[in-house]
DNA sequence: CCAATGTCAGTTTAACTGATATTC
DNA sequence: CGAATATCAGTTAAACTGACATTG
């Protein structure tokens, strides 16, 4: 079936083949997370940072004292990046780093007091659009979906790992 | 809630809270996305074009002659941003764009044989992708996670539209 | 007049590659 | 020396806002 596909007033038109975007995980995903994205921006602009400098203040407190190369591996981006961002978060004062005290030439990264006080604020407002977002669903749905994202990972790391 | 963390060496280290980020759809969402977007990515650049010009080039073969406008809306971009990219697009003798038939303002956009061709390539390599992305799930689990995905879409959908 | 469209201009964010110095 | 680290510099991709003309 090669279907038409009426949009004359410019009305985006689902149609065509069987095998469209719209079947496919990939697509949705992005779908999904372009959604979740715009959302999250929105209401962590009202508090000063963006969704990467939340990530990554996520991925600090997670794991203390991590250094800048760790958190570039974690955060699936370049040193180099990942640098740009922590100088950025230190000019704000919301990260401290000092030289390691082994002498060395890494330097562990702290959250400050302010930062942790955002970063509470932070997850607040981005737990409350995550349940937003499953409030529909059964604990079983839920469930699946995370499982269902689990195996997509592990597939995806798999051969880069 | 200050728990152990032993990263001496740097590397990561799970810890701590119970409703970590782990437990968390939207961090899983975005990993999940992230590791895909790097797969195509590289896939695709061997082909010469980037993951969003592949989106868009979907979209416009989806929505046959659609609209600078409308395509803004289907990408959740403005106006002038897939203005840019179409323009980039143009300039690779990717899509053509004439001033529409009713003598309207509109240009609907089409796909050149060349981009029907590079779009054949590129799709190839996206699925062979996916495929292996869910290779290690059932069809059920398959399913699961597409529904899971599609009510994740048309919650985050509900409010902003 | 109003709303939507297309587009120009300038800006910002967040990634990238390349090169350099340091340290174990 | 080699491997990992931190970081400087320059670049690019892809989004953004603002402004303006056109068109129905």
């Amino acid at each position: 079936m090669d279907d038409k596909a009426e949009a004359s007033d410019g009305t985006a038109v689902a149609s065509g083949r069987d095998e469209t975007l719209d079947r496919r995980i990939g697509y949705r995903l992005r779908q999904a997370q372009s959604l979740l994205r715009a959302r999250m921006d929105q209401t962590l602009r009202e508090i000063g940072i963006s969704v990467p400098q939340y990530a990554t203040l996520e991925l600090i407190r997670r794991a203390l004292g991590v250094t800048n190369a760790q958190l570039a591996r974690d955060a699936f981006i370049t040193r180099q990046s990942m640098n740009t961002m922590l100088q950025s978060l230190q000019r704000r004062g919301l990260i401290e780093r000092d030289a390691a005290d082994d002498g060395g030439r890494q330097m562990p990264t702290r959250l400050t007091s302010d930062a942790e006080a955002l970063l509470a604020d932070a997850e607040e407002r981005v737990v409350a659009i995550e349940a937003e977002m499953v409030a529909g669903m059964s604990a079983a749905q839920q469930t699946a979906l995370l499982e269902g994202l689990d195996g997509l990972i592990a597939a995806l790391r798999a051969p880069a790992d």
